[in-house]
DNA sequence: AGGATGAATTGATCAATATCAAATTATTAT
DNA sequence: ATAATAATTTGATATTGATCAATTCATCCT
């Protein structure tokens, strides 16, 4: 496979033709009957984010909207002063874009090449004014990222190093099962600097922490971006 | 003033008078003309929480929604093993009550008397089909509250225990601004033992942190309760 | 394939905050 | 007002995870 960099950074086409896509289940576009759908087709583009690249930054102007078709996104904040926090991860059949601002607050780059469907902002505001079961089903998945986010600040705010792992490997793992895949064993798509920082942890301890859980018999890894987690189901004991 | 539980738990009645309600311009209601939003009065009710009493529970079933009128909440998830961890607060103006699930997967209780304006979900679900504006509104206020989330991602994963403290105490102030009220001195609604557990830290860090501000005469205590923040477009730059 | 670069692991020490304990100050009820 | 109770503050010590440093392991490029 060829370098990311040597390809073409942003490349769209239109057609993505919804009625077959792979995300059409989970994603927002689920709820729009078979006819209806190819009124959304004709408002949406294709886009391909090669990894590593930015798909917005913080402070840019929210004027597209974005649905994850293939690959991973991080989210993640810059302060002032230059710190960074990873405050999310998204992945197939997540909705990106939508901000009560003007411009972004955070920044959003693909962990992996990404594929995204793309939308103007005001194209499906409009959109929506036909069709509002779109936007109460968008409504349903921001409070489901708002759970999620409390469910992050739990676990910054309670949990140790050792359950902050789990409770990361066993997100990733219902994530997959959602997409239908496997959940387990599990692909981390990001380094494990990106794995401390969301868990407010330093690599070192990130690096420590899996290695107990390999000498605990918790967790297996193959390589190092695949886990087997071991008796999966009684891993939630762990997070007492 | 009598003791709390001395008094009915919970009063409701009808006719809560939109149009001159005091949060009308910053709730989501606010959103309505005044011919409209006498329709929105004809399903809403009055209810009255003493302090320290809850709202709802992580476990009940969702099918009331709450406008915060006056008084404050406080919003805490449980754990399995017991362990409590505040996820936020709500002010007047705030809608709770929403998810993207058919349990409450968190807690709410009144931090002082509170007064809210109740919806019942289902009623309140068919008032968006005739003004589909509400419920864009509400997608605008859930949007607010995932990114003050996200926020307090960073707070918890980046921040000091010093950062944390006046960050808090920036969030209240401006809190009360958009109330339309004084931004300085801001008052603490709540116990330091609420504080210490919503900004990751224990009791003991919250009172020794606050009295090195106190030292450092960055803020002056009126009370324990009262707090007055010296140069408080300085405080920024401690946040580095 | 092999060297170069970056990522991950492991080790030794340090620091921020937690924990345990006691004293002080507020609040509440009588 | 005053005793009783609860909340807050302060002190001494412990602990988890951070930091600094070195090594091993993967990946990428020629």
């Amino acid at each position: 496979m060829k370098h990311p960099s040597c390809r073409p950074s942003i490349v769209t086409k239109n057609n993505p033709k919804c009625a077959q896509c792979s995300v059409r289940l989970i994603a927002f576009c689920g709820i729009l009957e078979d006819k209806d759908i190819l009124q959304l087709e004709t408002i949406s583009k294709n886009k391909n984010i090669p990894k590593g690249n930015s798909i917005f930054l913080q402070g840019d102007e929210v004027k597209t909207f974005y649905n994850i078709k293939q690959g991973s996104v991080k989210i993640y904040k810059l302060s002032h002063d230059g710190r960074k926090q990873i405050v999310g991860f998204m992945y197939p059949g997540d909705f990106l874009g939508m901000s009560d601002q003007d411009l972004f607050t955070y920044n959003a780059e693909a962990l992996e090449d990404t594929k995204l469907c793309q939308f103007n902002k005001t194209v499906l505001e409009n959109f929506f004014l036909k069709f509002p079961k779109v936007e109460s089903k968008i409504l349903n998945l921001v409070n489901h990222e708002l759970a999620a986010a409390q469910d992050q600040i739990f676990l910054l705010g309670k949990y140790s190093a050792k359950e902050r792992l789990l409770q990361f490997f066993l997100n990733i793992s219902s994530q997959r099962e959602k997409l239908g895949w496997g959940g387990n064993p599990i692909r981390l798509s990001m380094p494990r600097s990106d794995i401390a920082n969301y868990l407010g942890l330093t690599i070192e301890t990130v690096s420590r922490t899996l290695s107990e859980l390999k000498k605990d018999q918790i967790i297996k890894m193959i390589g190092t971006h695949d886990i087997f987690l071991n008796n999966k189901d009684q891993i939630p004991q762990y997070l007492t």
